[in-house]
DNA sequence: GCTTTTTTGTCACCTGGGTGACACATAAAA
DNA sequence: TTTTATGTGTCACCCAGGTGACAAAAAAGC
């Protein structure tokens, strides 16, 4: 059998968890969050579902990680006690980036987001969510794109720049989006990690793909080709 | 000469800027706000000096890079109108991950990093502050680790990825930094995104060269010559 | 217009790391 | 103990993508 561990203020400083908060915040806490047991190899959440707790690593180890196009599993990042996880749900419904789950056994503690927020800083969860969303959320996307990479074939990291480049600075056209940006194929060649020949060759491909096309040096893509390519679920499919 | 740009709440409303705060807020802000022209390939400001302004591109489009190992450039990304960049400054103490430089000539606004928080808030920075790094710190390590792997060698990778794992899992040791964890090569292999058989390789050989060394199947590592061979600046150095 | 610089397209060649295969070692289960 | 599974070490072979080199095309200066 398994000994629930005790889950007080001591034990969280020795966690150095909410390291920042005073005493009476992390007991306020304490008595809203939901201890579990999850034994090793359990999914805790996975990708793409809605987002509606956060964790606390109690002891044990967790592991976020990722399908990649290829259905090879990519692992993000291991979780160490004292960690928080999960963190998706500060940000107002935004989905799970990742699949969280036991690497050995652990105990975490579950909290909703919004007694998170009001206990530890005293501010209403919606206006704190929205200000976390515009100012983390597009690094949060940065990561999303850099771990999609891990495992990408260089088309495929390059589809996946172009669709980043398509949202920032698309504009939609006859002929699809258009990027308003005077991008040379050295400068993709830095965003991707590539050397600018082998760029050149992939575009050269992507165009007669279809996937893209060029208007003296401006970009027109196609999105959803790019998802494609990209190896990403296509929408309204 | 260049026409100064009005920054006004239309003006804001238009780039899809804080969205979500309300008119007199958002005038609040502007008028903390300090309008500055950068013209095409001059520097922001650079990766490790201290961050004390947040910045809001009004125009133009701005880029933000990281020095490799081996000296290369790392585009990491091009930051559009609207968009907030510099975020850094809302973690204490923290410094500057990347470089920030304009692509194109670029119109941004500075503001306080305080002052920001506290108008669009009401909340005291310093808690803010503490939050932020307590919830999305260890998510902005994580891509400081990704950006890092886009130029590096399998080797590099593997160091950088142990380095994360010796912060987090490491205790002092007589003969290093021991990792609690039980970890397979495969493990390290999905890790860094490559094949069991060539970190086996690896591990092999940093084992060799000292950098760690096994014990059953823990292992314990070197935390400097580790930054040494990822190419990471060495401590006291 | 002409000249200079920057970008693009395309080679041939090299290398780091992926793949499959298989022996050996270690651990867990019986 | 023996059996069965799970890791580790090491091959030989292949391929995506890096490198250098150079010509053609487009832009930018003048």
């Amino acid at each position: 059998m398994v000994r629930t561990p005790i889950l007080n203020v001591a034990t969280v400083r020795r966690l150095k968890a909410f390291a920042w908060a005073t005493d009476r915040q992390v007991e306020r806490l304490l008595s809203h969050m939901r201890l579990q047991y999850v034994e090793k190899r359990t999914v805790l959440f996975n990708e793409g579902v809605p987002s509606d707790s956060l964790y606390l690593l109690v002891s044990g180890v967790a592991k976020l990680s990722l399908r990649s196009p290829d259905d090879e599993r990519v692992l993000v990042s291991l979780v160490a006690p004292g960690e928080l996880f999960g963190i998706t749900s500060l940000m107002p419904g935004m989905h799970r980036a990742f699949r969280s789950e036991a690497f050995s056994d652990c105990w975490v503690g579950a909290v909703r987001p919004e007694v998170f927020v009001t206990t530890l800083l005293d501010c209403p969860f919606a206006e704190f969510s929205a200000m976390m969303e515009g100012t983390v959320g597009r690094w949060f996307a940065l990561l999303y794109r850099y771990t999609r990479f891990q495992s990408s074939s260089l088309r495929q990291k390059l589809a996946l720049a172009l669709l980043e480049l398509a949202q920032k600075f698309g504009v939609r056209d006859a002929r699809g989006t258009l990027l308003i940006l005077k991008l040379t194929h050295e400068d993709l060649a830095d965003l991707v990690g590539a050397s600018r020949q082998k760029v050149t060759e992939h575009m050269k491909e992507l165009e007669r793909q279809q996937v893209l096309l060029r208007d003296r040096r401006r970009l027109i893509v196609h999105p959803d080709r790019l998802r494609e390519t990209a190896g990403l679920p296509v929408e309204g499919k």
